[in-house]
Order: structure tokens, then sequence, then C-alpha cells
DNA sequence: GCAAAAGTGTTTCCCCTACACCCATGG
DNA sequence: CCATGGGTGTAGGGGAAACACTTTTGC
């Protein structure tokens, strides 16, 4: 992804905009979602895989971008910015508190419109987001699983791809150490309403890992009995990929470090993003078909997916931190799914960060089961 | 130091300008440097406790600013800018690679000067500088401890004090999860040497938190025999000094958030940040001692800091993280004190990511001994 | 009754810490 | 020799995962 000096424009920027992008997480059917616009106008700006430039093209249907737009001059902060940007796209209303930094997106090329955008990007939680979008200015918005968005044929403007994957992986870092989870929780809320915030939020889909590695194994046991030949091609582009995503993953631990995309030729920077977005469009299929509706005796989405921790555990874990969560005392709740034992109502709790962290294992649980001692 | 309050300009900022700040880091006798300079001209932009915002004072002797300046219009990516100005201002050269986007700062009123700037913050890394700062420019720059700088006399520019320790906290995240530590050593290092970068990087003095309330504890003692009223008093002052300052960590974990500054009334940002540079001052005094030659037979100084990890164990847990570190057959080196047995040497492994990461505890060890089986 | 989810209890075992010990060097 | 730091070995305890089991609801 590097974008260079675009061939075509004469016109050098004469000014620096400050731009603010908002990835707008909500979590809805088990599924992470992102809140995405569809820009006015006939162009989009798209990153070209060939050339390796951002480039405007005649805008398809299916293209989107983050919300966001530029920072007033006088007396607004950046996350000021941020709000206000929000509502007006997508009329989503959220505090200033409920918005962390990602990074700032500066590149040469990145908006190929005139001028130069440097971008602050900005993640916002919402347990709940108000889904109808009434506001005039936002008809054009809505919720995306964060899979689809990702995958073809769907594309987003600018860097925008980069920035969400930037963004959950900072929430990650962020669920672990303080109370960030909460957000997404109501003011009361039960322990499986949290611990389903953390499931989704580290489901593997969005972490192209170990985990994702068995996934692509169990491609390979799929595909063995088709052309085998073109099967294994396929897989070990695949699992280079996954290679690659996966050093996108600590990439993305750092934000956006302009100068790595700088190093990396536009030509390997194309052949990635291939793989990638096959990667991406395997796991969106394996989405779609989770999360269809289960037939009853059919195992549920979320079982099938892998998606849930160890209850017990997970309610001693969170438990032991002092100050993240309170009991209400004597008030239970009912689970979402009407069935099962009401379960404890919980608070927010004084504490600002976890200590001990809420670490969220990465590694897939070792295979080695006992090896005979 | 009473300022009178900034009179309300009439100026509005007519424009953006973008700049970028480098936080650059290296390790010198056992202490966290970092590099700074003296601006030109006979005003400093300082944060006016009383009011609550930075105004242009006059110059003082001990002010001081992180190297930095604005981003050029054409052709230039944020690190490219942050290394060009990193080398004009202190003549250090470092890569494009060792840098780290920290964070966007922008909030409005950070630079009392005309226009709006909003700056991104970097990271640099190098085991050792140059140190002379041959360069015409770079007359003015030099490095400093970290403690040093952040405590009274010295007063640095703007929101520079903040921009240090989200570089630090940023730093130690990253040290566990990727190979960054490896940045400060040189090609072919000891796992002294790494477990020494861990050891300083990881210092209670840059992360007053649990550690620190030993030390607070440690003063007590020994103001106990002195006016007790007035001890307590201090010493109460300083407790919440500590818990301000944990909170501050944590909230170091995110890039700045620019609202938080917004919402806390002037008042209240004055008082807790008399108190931390009280704190602060308290630590680089204990620094300032440990960091003294020892004379012979007294214990070094990396041990009066309690400053070192179990060396076994550490070098255990760097070794077992796949394409962290590998040997370099039969090679071994000095330590640098000259004594001792000559240690294997090491280079960088292929790894981008450590997994597993490599967890420094953050907590005081429990004092559970062995409560009596 | 049965499925589903919340809790509680318990066992096992891994890993991490701490410590003891030996090795190799310079003075 | 001794002080110093590198490196290996090992016992023990804390804690997390795994699993069994009870409880309470809706259907």
């Amino acid at each position: 992804m590097e974008y260079t000096a675009k061939p075509a424009t004469n016109d050098r920027p004469t000014r620096f905009h400050v731009a603010v992008d908002v990835v707008a997480l909500t979590i809805k059917r088990n599924l992470l979602q992102v809140a995405v616009v569809q820009r006015e106008g006939s162009l989009s700006c798209i990153l070209d895989r060939k050339s390796g430039y951002v480039q405007e093209v005649p805008r398809e249907p299916f293209d989107y971008a983050l919300p966001g737009g530029h920072v007033k001059l006088n007396g607004e902060n950046l996350i000021q910015a941020a709000c206000r940007e929000l509502f007006e796209e997508t009329s989503i209303r959220v505090n200033p508190e409920d918005l962390v930094q990602i990074g700032a997106y500066g590149e040469v090329g990145r908006d190929p419109r005139p001028g130069r955008t440097v971008s602050i990007a900005f993640v916002a939680f919402s347990p709940d987001f108000a889904s109808p979008f009434a506001g005039s200015d936002a008809a054009n918005a809505k919720f995306m699983d964060v899979v689809e968005v990702l995958a073809d044929p769907n594309r987003l403007e600018f860097d925008h791809n980069q920035i969400i994957r930037d963004a959950i992986s900072r929430v990650r870092e962020l669920m672990e150490r303080t109370p960030i989870a909460l957000k997404f929780c109501d003011e009361e809320f039960t322990l499986g309403d949290l611990r389903h915030v953390y499931e989704v939020m580290f489901h593997h889909a969005y972490n192209p890992d170990a985990e994702t590695l068995r996934f692509a194994d169990r491609i390979r046991r799929e595909d063995s009995n088709s052309d085998s030949f073109a099967a294994e091609q396929q897989i070990h582009v695949l699992s280079k990929a996954f290679m690659e995503s996966s050093k996108n993953e600590l990439m993305m631990t750092m934000p956006m470090n302009d100068m790595r995309m700088g190093l990396s030729s536009g030509r390997k920077m194309t052949r990635d993003q291939d793989v990638y977005s096959k990667v991406q469009n395997l796991l969106a299929e394996e989405y779609r078909r989770a999360s269809r509706v289960s037939t009853p005796g059919e195992k549920s989405a979320r079982e099938k997916m892998k998606l849930s921790f160890d209850a017990a555990n997970f309610a001693r874990k969170a438990e032991v931190i002092e100050g993240f969560i309170e009991r209400v005392p004597g008030k239970t709740r009912h689970s979402s799914s009407g069935t099962g034992k009401p379960a404890q109502v919980y608070r927010r709790g004084k504490a600002e960060k976890l200590d001990p962290p809420l670490i969220i294992p990465r590694r897939a649980t070792k295979p080695t089961k006992r090896p005979a001692k």
C-alpha cells in the first residue's frame, strides 16, 4: 500500500486538512458490526490493487467509508469533532468518553483529492446504537458485519480497511487491561452479557492467527477429494496469507506505521491484498453459514462458531478483579435466550484499570493432552 | 510562579499546522534518557498550573521541548518528517523502522501560537545515539534522564510531559508482545543486555504503581520521627498522587484523550499536577542517590534500585519464544562490567511478534511466603 | 421432562518463582 | 582466591483449565 505520488495530478497540495474517522462498533446477533456510510458523489477513493495507489474511480454500489470529516478550526477538540461527525453522518450519539483514539493516518497519497489530509481515527462503543438512522444526512448509513465489510465485493475507501483492523486490535488490548468492555454493556448487566462481549471481540474471525490455521487445515481436508494439485496450490497461498495477516495483527498493535507501507513494494502489497481478501471471503462465508438461524436441534450459532468461553472460569476471573464489577444485591435477570436460570445482575465498579488484567489466551490450547508420563 | 493570564486573543486560527514530535529514547548508565532541545526565542510555551492553559512565558534556562516540527506538505510521510526533524534538531539519525507512532495530540489551546497545531508523536529507539550532537542546529540538544526532565525545576513545553509518559507506556506494551526491545540492543547482544533493557524500561520510577506505594511507605517510616501530623498530611497527599498517577498509567494506554483535559476543571488539573511533580521529584532524588557511583564494597546501582530481574528465569522466558532471539553458535562476549563468565551471543530472530508474549509482572510479588502448611 | 444457562465445587496439572549450585572470567 | 555475572537444575506453590454437578427457569 504505497501511495506514491499520483501520476496524473499536477496540482500539489497547498494546505493540510485535518480530519477524523470513527470506527463505531456494536454487537448484534453475536456479530461485531461497524457503522459505514456511502459518501455522496459519483467517485470513490479506492486503493487500486494493480498500481498500489488510492485513486478516484466510478462509485460502485458496494463502496463504503467510515463516518468522518474535517475538524473545525476553532474551539473543537479532536474527540469533539469525532462525536459531531459521527452524529452528522449516522445520527449516532455517543459521549466523548466512549471514544478512544486509534492513531493518526497521514501518508502522502492516502487521499487523492486536492490538498493533503491527515486523519485521526477513533473507536466508539455502544451496546446498541439507535438503528433507524432517521437523520436526513444519515440516510446512507448503516451497520454492517465487520467480516462482510472487509470481504469482496465490498470495498472500503481510503485506508479505512486498515483503520478498522487497527481499531479491533486496539480494543482487544484495552479490553484486557481496562473496563472498556462495559461500554458495550448496559448499565446493569449479567456476567453472561459481559462474557459475550469478550467472546465476540476476541473471535478468531477478527484475528487470523493460530486458530485460523486450523481453519485452513479444514479447508485442506475438504478440498482433498477434488483437484488435489490445485487445492494444494490454493492452500499454500492461503497459508501464506494467514502468516501475512498474522503479521498484520502485529502491525496493528502499533498505530499505522506510515513508513512500513512505504517499504513494501507496490507489487508485493498487491498480491498480499488479494490473498487476504480471499481469506476474508472464506471467513465471511463461514460466518454466514454459522449465523443462519439454527433449526431446532441444530447447534446454536455460538456453538457452531466455537464462540463460547468456559462460563464458570470466566466469571471467576472477572469477579476477582478488584473494582471491575460489583453485584447489585438480590437483583437477577433472565438471559436473552429466555431460558436458563436467571443471572445475577452487576454494575460497573470504580476501577479504571483491571488489576490483574483479564487476559484472553490468544494461542490455541495446545493439543498436547498427556504424552505418556 | 505567577503568570499573567493569557489575554483573550482576537486572532482565531486560520489554518491547521501538522507537526511531529519525537521521543528519542536511549539507555545510558542504567538510566532511561530522552533527547530534548531548547528552542530558540525568548518565550516558552508552558502549561500554567493555575489556569490550566498553555501560555507563552519568558524562557527559563530549564525549559525543554521534544525535537519536532512541521511536516512538509509534499512527498513526506509522517514518519519521514519525524526522522528529518529529529536529525535537524539533534543530529540523531534513525531509520524509519525504528520509529513507532504514539498518537495524535490536537487539543485546542495546546499551542498558544497563531494557527492551530495538531502534532503526531513518535518514539525512536537506539542502543546508543551519537552523543556529540555536532550539528549546528543541534547545539541546544542533549540527552537527559527521563526522571530529571519530568521533575522540577525543569519544565517541558506544550504537552510534551504527557507525550513522554504516553511513549513509555506504549513502549512497555510493545516490549511484551514484539521484539522491539532489540532495537535498544546492538546487532549482537547477550541475554544480559536484553534483560537490562527490560529492567530499565519497566523500572517502577516510570511506573508509579504498587511498587511505588511501598516507596511511599518508606518515606512514611523515615518521616515518622519528625512532625508526625505534617508528615501524615504529606503522605496522604502523596498517596493520592500515586493513585492519580496510577490512573494516568491507565490513561496512557490510550493515546491522549483530548476531552479528558477539557472535562477536568482547571482547578483540579492544577492540584494533580502539583502533587505529581512532588512525587516526580522524590523519584528523581531516589534516582540520583542510586545512580551515584558506588564506592567499592557498596551495592551496585542496579542492586540499590532493585533493578534486576531473576536472570535465570528471564533467560528461559526469552529463549522459549519462537523466533525472538537465536544463538550465534560458539560466540561469547564478556559482560560490560568486565568480570564474570562470558555470555552467549545472540542475534535477532525472524519473529515479528512474541508468542508467547514476554509478560513483565506489574504487581509487586506478593509477600505470601509460606503460611505454614 | 428437557434444554439451556447460571453458578459451585473439585481435581489436575502446568508454569512460574525462587533458590541452590556450578562455571568461567578478571583482578 | 574471591567477587561477579552466566548458565543449569529443581522443588514447591499458585492458579487456571477442565469437568462434574446442582439450580432455576421456559417450553
